[in-house]
DNA sequence: ACAGCCTGCGCAATCGGTTGTGCATATGAG
DNA sequence: CTCATATGCACAACCGATTGCGCAGGCTGT
């Protein structure tokens, strides 16, 4: 167990733990050869400053709060995990630590109690909802916090994928291909980034000359039998190609397809938004966006630790995309 | 801001913090009256004690530490979130945290470095290896933990599935409803969760008269590729089943099937080990087991906890199951 | 040689709680 | 009524760091 104190240090080198802790910091006036001393102790015995001492003396705790919705599954694409990976990587960087929040949609208590508790310094909001309580009550706060998607609430720090660009080129892209008629389906539209990957998709269409009448949209397809209701409809309506806001949504359409015996692409060409496992083995394999989610974590934590540190940050920053064509929109 | 603390309520009162804090914790000498008065000041200033400046009394951070691989991305099926779920639930009925600390198979720095900062005050171990180093540097650390999964190390608590009477009784299922020659497909063999299901599945195997050498193993499938392979051999060899212990190896087995034109059941049958949103839509459904990740992750955190809290907690704790009979086996 | 400044360092307060100890006062037994 | 015990509370030390301030000694400029 390391109970090494720095008191203990200054101790044995026979100094006052004020120097000891300049030469950590290395924030006061030092003379180089105490600190060096210092710095090589340190480093032969080991020592780590105890985080909840500096804490408390700092009004620091050294940890970022990662809220997480905790009532959707769907959540557990491989996008979810590298989000986290790539915020631990920025804050293990930095010497900060993430801390899980869970929070559910109408029930913000989680993180009030958080808020109350000052066990973190900041915050990363995951997902964003349509006049999301927790923006509000994060702002009310006065706490750093950065979002992870978009919002309409001024003021507000967010990182996020470029989905505009990102779907109005992959829809561009498939028109120019030959599609005429689109449907799109999404989840729910109380979650912002579905009411913006529609935005995308509407101005992909512009830039071919169509408007948004002239294609199909099923919002709030949440359970697969709304999903496949929703592709029903699409192909009665005459659609030739399906845009999915969602590798979960394209996997619920295409076992539907080959259940019915709907061939892809020949009867129908589909996309999906996600470049994930889940679509990679399908054959033909599906054209979908591909995100750098890891990087969005760790733009997400990056950010936010500066803000923590007072440094001024840029109020927005998107991040690039790759349109993947394969076989499903040949 | 909150920026009540004990001082302040002490004085507001007239009495001494030391009462204020003893009157919270209930840990003192004191009359039924004053306590009243110190817990109904604190409910209606919507006081909470500052944790950090607890946990530096007390050398306690109230927050446990969560070791989830950085390097797995097929952790992204449900299970994996739900486990977290569970966690924070737990964490959270007892005034607990969940930090992430993510490792890497063979660089437990990561979790060498929480042990130094002292940030957490116990360990949840998500999945363990063979011969797992994470393992015995807990140990050696005297930290309290639990780990999620399997181990040989001895005097170590554990929560997990009941993988092997799952796995068990899963086979004997299948072999009784007439299949007869087996393949057990799965994962890296060094993960313990493997070699786990392996042992059950040969269990189930005997308990129907048959052994080992009676099926076929293909061990460490992580890629497609391998997958594909071993599907293709399994059937040049005469298997009639497929186990795959993971929706993902089933799903791209299930893939790799309808691409080659084979039916499910009728030339082939096929059984996996979770019963995952990435099957459900499936044609047939997919025979499955049925855990609840949710309660593991409930169960660890809980007796970590009851640990941290110097209580007794048995050593070892087998969640159950359900065999979810699908079309897939018929 | 002297005032003034810079440098290197230590003293002690502080962050916001917990806890061992001691001292009144209240309570109970004999 | 007296002594022993129990109860209710406060004092002050402590957890392990950070930080404002002060002081001594060395350096500079005149």
């Amino acid at each position: 167990m390391n109970k090494l104190t720095i008191d203990d240090i200054a101790r044995d080198l026979g100094i006052s733990k004020t120097t000891v802790s300049r030469s950590i910091s290395g924030k006061g006036r030092i003379s180089r050869k105490t600190r060096r001393m210092v710095l090589d102790y340190i480093k032969e015995h080991d020592y780590t400053p105890n985080p909840i001492a500096r804490g408390l003396a700092q009004s620091k705790t050294y940890n970022i709060g990662w809220v997480v919705p905790g009532d959707s599954e769907n959540f557990s694409l491989p996008y979810f995990q590298l989000t986290m990976f790539g915020m631990c990587e920025a804050a293990q960087t930095e010497n900060y630590d993430v801390l899980l929040i869970m929070s559910y949609d109408s029930d913000i208590s989680r993180l009030e109690n958080m808020l109350r508790n000052r066990k973190v310094d900041g915050v990363v909001l995951g997902r964003t909802w349509e006049n999301d309580l927790n923006i509000k009550k994060l702002k009310e706060s006065g706490l750093p916090f950065v979002v992870i998607g978009g919002t309409d609430e001024p003021g507000v720090v967010r990182i996020d994928n470029d989905h505009i660009s990102a779907c109005s080129e992959l829809t561009s892209i498939i028109l120019m291909k030959g599609a005429s008629k689109l449907a799109f389906i999404c989840g729910s539209s109380a979650q912002v980034v579905n009411q913006t990957r529609r935005t995308g998709f509407i101005k992909g269409l512009e830039k071919c000359g169509k408007e948004a009448k002239d294609a199909l949209f099923y919002m709030d397809c949440d359970t697969s039998a709304q999903i496949e209701r929703a592709t029903d409809e699409a192909i009665r309506s005459g659609a030739d190609c399906v845009v999915c806001a969602d590798d979960y949504i394209a996997h619920s359409v295409l076992v539907k397809l080959s259940r019915d015996g709907i061939e892809v692409p020949k009867d129908l060409k589909i996309a999906s938004f996600y470049n994930s496992a889940l679509l990679e083995h399908n054959r033909p394999p599906v054209t979908a966006l591909q995100y750098d989610p890891r990087q969005l974590g760790f733009e997400a934590a990056r950010t936010l630790i500066a803000m923590i540190n007072g440094e001024q940050v840029q109020s927005e920053k998107l991040l690039g995309y790759e349109v993947v064509l394969k076989g499903s929109t040949l």
